[in-house]
RNA sequence: GCGGACGUGGCGGAAUCGGUAGACGCAGCAGACUUAAAAUCUGUUUCUCGUCAGAGAGUGCGGGUUCGAGUCCCGCCGUCCGCACCA
């Protein structure tokens, strides 16, 4: 008996299948009469090398192309490269290579790697975003987005990471830090490039009503993230003379209009722009909002800000009451990035608005009675009441529900003319430009005459020059000596070319539609676009949930109203993988240590580690994801040297539900190693020529038929519903059943079993071990791939049992079981039941008061 | 603070509809093969009591609904994730 060599195996499969072309998704074709899925995993930055996040991640995306092909569908599974972005950059500073030529050579090394998987990849579409090819198609509907306005320039306070040296997007900002350097970033001016997100807020909100194949969670997020609130937007007349440029009133927006009879101040945000006249007229102003803009932005420190006011002497007049005037207040609590930079201040029913009148001494009226509470003695001390109840001390409001008085004081506000019901979202609009080297060039000419002016189509790509100085950080676009000086496309005359690239986020959000014709003259070509789009099923990390998620589907609506595309929303199903985890190990001193330099012993109950050189006690630490940092990485190509690529896509989907974090262990892989073997030895022993015979001769051969029809079954229903744990452990248990009844010792009945239960086992195992597959089924005599053949067909009469073992409880407590024909009928169940000695044993003395058959499951006798 | 998810053996996890809790794997233990080890194979492993037969307990904690609860409801505790002065 030979021992499966995957080694030897898997390089002849994977060629075999490169020979044949078997994985290149056809043109559409009305005459195809196979349904389309599209199947695509987030595409890897080429970092040079592979790392078990991407095993994952890729190998979970192949079993569903695999078995999605196999269920007769016309697979559509594509590879490609986010390749701009910083790391290039970096390395270009640190060892004087081009960023251009790293991230090819990545691109190389890492499309090996990728091929050594054993992907089932249309490779023959593969493109880089940093290809011109690809970048150029970009700048093409850049163009047409910026002449239709969703493109605009704007002066802006951005987020500023001072490491990466550029402006970053609210998105890319995680508590405070850049989501790529980790530095603290800053607030600065500057004028920036924008797309107009918000213009889609709404639409995008409504869309993900439609998204039933998406994660619940990620859903909530992208729905939290845009952050729509519906309220009123409402100007208040000023008392006496308005200040400069507010004649017509100031506007805030509150979204809790049944309390304006509660409103005891007006607070407009230090950034606002009559907080920003007053300053210059009064330095004591000024002094109070550099004060204001000394606290950082980190959670403790907003967690620890006390609320700080300034009273302007301004007062403004009450919409109900002409003679009530209110004090307008510089609040360092108001954002002026949410609805209009001001509010009006009802303490007693917002939390924030009652700590500000406590310090400075501003009136407090509750307008919302709790249920129950009394409107004589109902007073508000420490804590805002914000929950439901009546309005009271609020005039025409009164006795009205919250919700009933919302509406009415809209109502009323807007009939006087001063105001309108509006939505506002937490959503902001898009920073895309990036002040960076290596990115998609913004195709736009600033010409001193004409303005900013999109570059003509016929020009594009704009390509970077090869030539960049990347030795000192900064834009080594606009230091270049030469490339930005052109003329004017519409004028003539001497111009500058933008400097800025896009942010890579660009680059990832239309990719997918790309691939559908990568070759393309423009940047989708509709009909293949509209043959292969959506994608059925996306798989990527739960990180981009409301980065890259969001963004695509937002540049999917924008190209959609271009009519580049025709849908609306990109990814119909989104399944979102957990991380590779590993556990931690640390020298006494603190330093990290790999995996492989430790031997890790049972002694007892507990595990102890030492240093494999030397012996050297070693801590155990946490279960964290792999990172270079704490060195718990485990390298794939040494994990498919030992014990093959099958062996790893294996562990990697078994060991855990794929949404969660899997931990990488010797033991699992181990394990997955062994199952190779013993699924390789089913095969190996399995005679070739065996005369065909009854299987019906013999109940072991029936059993085992019934088996596999039963793991086809369930492997299926595992696999539709993304449970390839499950699923795995179902084809373990089949391998059981089979390694029960061995080809040395089978009867003819049984070895025919076995020849019929092992064809469907080879393309059971294909989505998930396709190298061992082919061996397989290839050592049974079959021909052709077992990559191209159908799933096996499951038989329900042959899956069905026809006795089954059912639990008898007495009072809920198990207490006998006995063997009953399927359907059995409820009357003669009873009898079987009651008879049972065990069940008799528990009965002694009782009443039987009650008997609940449940056809086919369980039996309950109650007795008192 | 707000929103969400999750708590099951020594470990990863299974139980898809309220119906035998612990499938399958790892680790462990015992045995076979071997001069020995590795590999492989067989058996065994929730806990407590018991020689066995068996009995009792058991899905974070406390209640509830039900003939029956890991699953449903209420209240706690804990862990993780997202957002966060969003008016």
């Amino acid at each position: 008996m030979a021992r499966y060599n995957p080694q030897d195996t898997e390089p002849k499969w994977r060629a075999a299948w490169a020979e044949a072309d078997v994985f290149r998704a056809g043109p559409p074709d009305k005459a195809d009469p196979r349904p389309k899925y599209y199947v695509l995993e987030m595409f890897p930055y080429p970092s040079g090398r592979l790392h078990m996040g991407h095993v994952r991640n890729y190998a979970l995306g192949d079993v569903i192309a695999r078995f999605k092909r196999a269920r007769g569908f016309h697979v559509l599974h594509p590879m490609g490269w986010d390749a701009f972005g910083l790391p290039a950059e970096n390395a270009a500073m640190e060892r004087g290579v081009s960023p251009k030529d790293w991230t090819y050579q990545n691109i190389a090394a890492m499309r090996e790697e990728l091929k050594r998987l054993g992907l089932s990849i249309d490779w023959s579409r593969e493109f880089a975003t940093c290809d011109p090819e690809y970048y150029g198609q970009q700048q093409s509907w850049f163009v047409d987005l910026w002449r239709r306005g969703l493109v605009y320039r704007r002066e802006g306070m951005v987020n500023w990471d001072p490491v990466d040296m550029t402006v970053l997007a609210n998105e890319q900002v995680v508590d405070g830090r850049g989501w790529r350097s980790g530095a603290l970033v800053e607030k600065r001016k500057l004028n920036q490039w924008f797309l107009r997100i918000t213009d889609y807020a709404d639409d995008l909100i409504e869309g993900l009503k439609t998204l039933d194949r998406w994660p619940a969670k990620v859903r909530l997020m992208q729905e939290n993230w845009i952050g729509r609130s519906s309220g009123l937007r409402l100007t208040f007349a000023f008392a006496d003379k308005a200040p400069a440029g507010l004649e017509g009133g100031l506007e805030v927006y509150t979204t809790r209009p049944d309390t304006l009879f509660g409103a005891s101040f007006l607070a407009i945000s230090p950034d606002h722009p009559l907080a920003e006249s007053l300053a210059a007229a009064d330095p004591k102003v000024a002094e109070f909002l550099a004060e204001c803009r000394r606290g950082g932005t980190s959670e403790a420190d907003i967690e620890a800000a006390e609320k700080k006011g300034w009273d302007t002497g301004l007062r403004v007049v009450h919409p109900f009451d002409e003679t009530w005037t209110l004090p307008v207040w510089i609040g360092n609590f108001v954002l002026m990035d949410y609805g209009t930079g001001a509010i009006f201040g009802c303490p007693a029913h917002d939390q924030r608005d009652l700590d500000f009148a406590r310090k400075y001494g501003l009136t407090v009226t509750p307008v919302v009675l709790p249920p129950g509470a009394q409107a004589d003695t109902f007073t508000v001390d420490r804590e805002a009441y914000v929950g439901p109840g009546r309005i009271f001390n609020s005039r025409f409001l009164n006795d009205l529900e919250i919700e009933a008085a919302k509406k009415a004081a809209i109502e009323r506000i807007e009939a006087q003319g001063r105001g309108t019901g509006a939505t506002v979202y937490r959503l902001r609009d898009w920073g895309i430009a990036r002040q960076r080297g290596w990115g998609c060039p913004v195709p736009i000419i600033h010409c001193p005459a004409c303005g900013p002016v999109a570059v003509p189509k016929a020009d594009l790509p704009v390509k970077l020059p090869d030539d960049l100085d990347f030795s000192r950080p900064g834009n080594a676009l606009d230091r270049h000596p030469t490339w930005k000086h052109v003329t004017c496309p519409t004028c003539g005359g001497m111009a500058q070319r933008e400097t800025d690239t896009l942010d890579t986020f660009v680059d990832s959000s239309w990719y997918f539609a790309r691939f559908t014709d990568p070759t393309a003259s423009k940047p989708i070509d509709k009909a293949a676009a509209d043959y292969w789009m959506p994608v059925d099923q996306y798989v990527g990390g739960i990180e981009h949930a409301v980065l890259h998620l969001l963004y695509a589907r937002f540049i999917t609506r924008a190209l959609a109203d271009e009519d580049l595309l025709s849908v609306r929303e990109p990814f119909a199903g989104l399944f979102t993988q957990g991380m590779v985890t590993h556990e931690t190990y640390r020298r006494q001193t603190g330093e990290w240590l790999e995996p492989n330099a430790v031997d890790v012993t049972v002694d007892g109950a507990s595990r102890i580690a030492r240093l494999i050189e030397g012996g050297e006690p070693v801590v155990i630490g946490d279960i964290e994801k792999m990172s270079k940092s704490k060195k718990n990485t485990v390298a794939p190509s040494d994990i498919f040297d030992d014990y093959g690529v099958d062996a790893a896509r294996l562990f990697v989907m078994s060991d855990s539900p794929p949404e969660r974090d899997v931990q990488w262990t010797t033991g699992g892989i181990e394990g997955a190693w062994r199952f190779i073997n013993r699924v390789w030895n089913e095969f190996d022993s399995q005679p070739m020529d065996i005369a065909p015979a009854d299987i019906t001769s013999d109940p072991k051969a029936v059993e085992l038929i019934r088996a596999s029809h039963r793991l086809v079954a369930g492997l299926t229903d595992a696999i539709e519903g993304f449970r390839f744990n499950s699923g795995i452990a179902r084809l373990y248990e089949f391998l059981n059943v089979l390694k029960a009844n061995p080809a040395e010792s089978a009867s003819p009945a049984v070895l025919t079993a076995r020849r019929e239960a092992l064809s469907a086992l080879a393309r059971l195992v294909a989505p998930f071990t396709p190298h061992l597959a082919e061996a397989c089924w290839a050592q049974l005599g079959e021909t052709g791939f077992v990559a191209t053949a159908p799933w096996p067909s499951f038989d329900e009469t042959l899956a069905a049992q026809d006795e089954l073992i059912l639990p008898i409880q007495v009072n809920g407590k198990r207490r006998g079981e006995i063997r009953v024909p399927v359907g059995g009928g409820e009357d003669e169940i009873r009898k079987i039941a009651l008879a049972d000695p065990d069940v008799q044993r528990h009965l002694e003395g009782l009443t039987v008061r009650k008997v609940i058959v449940v056809k086919d499951r369980i039996v309950n006798i109650v007795v008192g």
